[in-house]
DNA sequence: AAGTGGTCTAGACCACTAT
DNA sequence: TAGTGGTCTAGACCACTTT
């Protein structure tokens, strides 16, 4: 199929040198303002930068600035020696992130995590596993629930690899570590971490401690840090009650 | 808080300006490292983009791209007149993507999109809404089954808005359609959608089509679909197995 | 051979922050 | 004032694709 070209023509908006947004920036939005006019359709070519270079009167490196900046959000794909194409809308390529679940974490109305239970656990053979340890090595197991007056909005459950040489048990164990790691704030110990989202059936003493009436589904949310070493430090889950928390998304183009 | 500085040293890796990867990466990938071994830790200052041109003999523009790839992957951030520093740990940097859902639709064993049903339906209060039609305006209901052999993945529903001025319908009832909007070919009508993900219990007959024993949890994820004029096209929704469908991401530093 | 995207340079200038 | 990140230039050179 042949694909469409760009047609050349003297360009309708123009970059404004004295404004606050950096041309790279503006040049970006005009060739998405484009896109989303229809003036350039999926599968179409965008201008070479060398014409996008002459008509908007800015340097390669600017127009090449632009143009990956398209290409980190998907609205365009490059192929050297071809040109720039305008991308069809993909499903595959939305993206949810955990800030709604932040959002429900820091609502207005101020939420408050309870520490329900504490205590060391020695590890049975599904925690040794996920933490790296041996079977009957202490951990520590912590439940705790986040609540909004009345209402409950999640309840979570880990365990902690047991070591004294380490400030990390206390650090989790202080209920604000919950808050830090959504908040990005000062837990250093931590590198990286695996989640897992899927959707379950809320077990008989969820569904009390959540006050929903079974049967309930509900987001289960797995979680594994490690720290600089590479070692397991915690494994948990959330449970959070399916009419608190969606996630949403936008694929295609956005206009700014 | 006094913030550790970067300790000022030769550098122990350098750059290949021979290699197939660019320095911009390299270098990016070089600081990646240095902060997953744990030489640059939260909170630290990086060395300043001066420092690293002189250290590692590249440009300042080279330089940037470098910290501009860090940055985007939420690796570092940086305030103007100050630094760069290492950004912690933050569970809300996590996104998860769809592509365990375009896995699922393009497996190895080859999956086959069963159209179940279609037919014109007229909009009732909630559809109109959803369509921006008005009450008792004509649509076409869609009903598909995806399955892997005898398995059922997932259960699709959807309305499309009914318009023989425009050829989306008989492009989005090709069974076809579904397979290219998971895949990105050549859906060159849709400029944007909305996506929303929930938990939900399956419905009696959910559970039947689906093959799964109640009470179940199911994902239910809704889309809206619009076109270039800004115009709805289609509302509907995907019932996905939970033990068919998971989202996994990591979060934190990767080592590439 | 001509046109395309991709990388890189060696500076310049600016805005901001610390001292 | 000195140091920091941030933008931008006007080229050069390369790899790739099309004609």
């Amino acid at each position: 199929m042949k694909k469409r070209d760009a047609i050349s023509t003297r360009p309708t908006e123009y970059i404004d040198r004295a404004a606050y947004e950096p041309a790279y920036v503006q040049l970006a939005n005009i060739l998405r303002r484009q896109i989303a006019a229809g003036i350039y359709r999926p599968g179409d070519r965008l201008p070479s930068e060398a014409q996008l270079c002459e008509s908007y009167e800015v340097s390669p490196m600017t127009v090449r600035r632009s143009i990956n900046l398209l290409l980190d959000q998907g609205v365009v794909s490059t192929a050297q020696g071809r040109g720039t194409f305008v991308r069809a809308l993909e499903l595959g390529m939305a993206t949810f992130d955990l800030q709604d679940l932040v959002r429900l974490f820091n609502q207005d109305g101020g939420t408050t995590v309870k520490l329900l239970d504490v205590r060391i656990v020695l590890a049975d053979e599904r925690i040794a596993r996920n933490l790296g340890l041996n079977v009957n090595d202490r951990t520590i197991f912590l439940r705790r629930l986040l609540t909004k007056g009345n209402e409950a909005l999640f309840y979570h459950r880990a365990y902690l690899v047991f070591d004294p040489t380490r400030p990390i048990v206390e650090a989790e164990m202080d209920v604000t570590s919950l808050r830090g790691l959504f908040a990005g704030t000062e837990n250093a110990l931590l590198k990286g971490g695996e989640l897992t989202i899927t959707a379950t059936l809320m077990s008989a003493d969820e569904s009390q401690i959540l006050q929903t009436p079974l049967p309930a589904a509900a987001f289960h949310l797995e979680h594994h840090f490690f720290d600089f070493d590479d070692q397991p430090i915690s494994w948990g889950w959330f449970i959070c009650r399916s009419d608190r928390l969606r996630f949403s998304t936008r694929v295609g183009i956005e206009v700014p």
